[in-house]
Formats: structure tokens, C-alpha cells, sequence
DNA sequence: ATATTATATCGATGTTCTTCAATATGTCAA
DNA sequence: TTGACATATTGAAGAACATCGATATAATAT
């Protein structure tokens, strides 16, 4: 069975721009809130905010509640199978594929 | 030693847009003319100019000029590269890697 | 209830990007 | 060298996007 189709597009948009990949390599493994993205980035609360939202509507971050704070960190699996998807798409004479 | 280093942030940006995915998808595994890619796209001259442009300007296509006409095609070993480098870059956890 | 802290949304602004008509450049044939 | 064809560049218009101040919503503690 194959894993879930990706929109490459949509993948692709979402990861194109410098302050969200900054955002995405800070809470890749970890769990942060979103105050220690700001203080991390240098980036206004509400921009961190807007960014947060554009990944997790492109599924590329968990979140969840911890009292006062949201807690965010990257959703790696979602990111391996969307490179993997562009790679299948559009380098399918040089497969890539995910380790085990 | 490492391949080459890619910049995930630029190759997202090259790969982010739905007509360039449309070129990028037509010209995978084929040399075609930009006539070709017009016709084939229904997108004007000038504009699948200004993506190829930006396709070569990131190293995602080779272009050869073939008497009047300018042929392009898909760089898919560029394009694995960009996926295995965001790959690594922001899904640590889940390696992919390009297989021979 | 009120104050405090944390995050999300709204609204405005400036920037970047996509698109295409018009035009320029390059190539070849007659 | 003129004409025809193929592609690149220019310039302009509109759409999409990033950014942030102001403000709204949510959760907690006192």
C-alpha cells in the first residue's frame, strides 16, 4: 500500500521561504512553543503565528496545547514522504527512497 | 566527501509554482523545444521562457541550442540532490537516500 | 471577576511573483 | 540581405505573499 499522496505543489509552496525553513530547522526535533520560536527567529509573534498556520494546513507540523502555550514541532515523517513524492515525480530515474 | 550543497531554500522556490511543475513534469525524461513545451502546457511563449529561466537559473534543467530551436531538459540528478537535501535538513529522523 | 500571559486573527503596507502583449535577438534558408 | 521562424527580454498589470502593529481570543492564577 502506497502512503498517502502528497500535493507537490502545495508541499513545495510551503517550504519555500527563508523564514519558514528557519522555523522548521528550529522545531524539527523538538517541541517548542511558540514564544521560543519568536525569541529564536527574531521574527514578530504574529508572523511566527502566520507561518505556523501555513505548515500545519500544509500538514508539516503538530501541535498541541499545553495549558497557556501551543506547542509545535516539525512532522518529519510528512516532510520525508513529501521530498520523496517530488522525487518520484520528477527524478524517476534516480529513485530516492526512505530508510528503514 | 559531500555532493555538492544545495540551496533548499532557492530549490524550493524554483519548484514551487504549479506551471513550472507542469514544464518540470513534461520535460522529465524528454529534450523538447520551448514550442513544444507551449503547446504542450497552453501557457504563452514569454511566460514558459520566464520558468524555464528560473529552472536553469536554480540548475533544475539543461538547455542546448539545436539550430533555431533551444531544447530543454529536466536535471533529475539536481532534482534528487534538492529532494535528499531537504530531506536531510528537515527529516533527520526518517533518512532517504538516493538509490543506486 | 480581574489581571496576566500566550497565541491567533485582523488590517494595512510593501514586496515579490505570475502572466502576457509587444518587441528584440538569434538562427537559418532562399 | 531579406524574410521567416524560434526564443529571450521588456514593461506593465494584477495576484499572491510576508510582515507587523493593533486587537481579539484563550487559559490560568489570584
Amino acid at each position: 500500500m502506497k502512503p498517502k499522496s502528497v500535493d507537490t505543489v502545495e508541499f513545495a509552496k510551503a517550504i519555500a521561504d527563508e523564514t519558514r525553513q528557519k522555523i522548521m530547522a528550529i522545531c524539527c526535533c523538538e517541541l517548542l512553543s511558540v514564544n521560543d520560536i519568536v525569541e529564536k527567529t527574531n521574527v514578530a509573534q504574529p508572523t511566527v503565528s502566520h507561518h505556523l498556520k501555513i505548515l500545519k494546513t500544509a500538514g508539516l507540523v503538530r501541535s498541541e496545547r499545553r495549558g497557556k502555550q501551543v506547542l509545535y514541532t516539525l512532522n518529519q515523517e510528512r516532510m520525508a514522504e513529501g521530498c520523496c513524492q517530488v522525487a518520484e515525480n520528477f527524478a524517476p530515474e534516480h529513485p530516492v527512497e526512505l530508510v528503514e
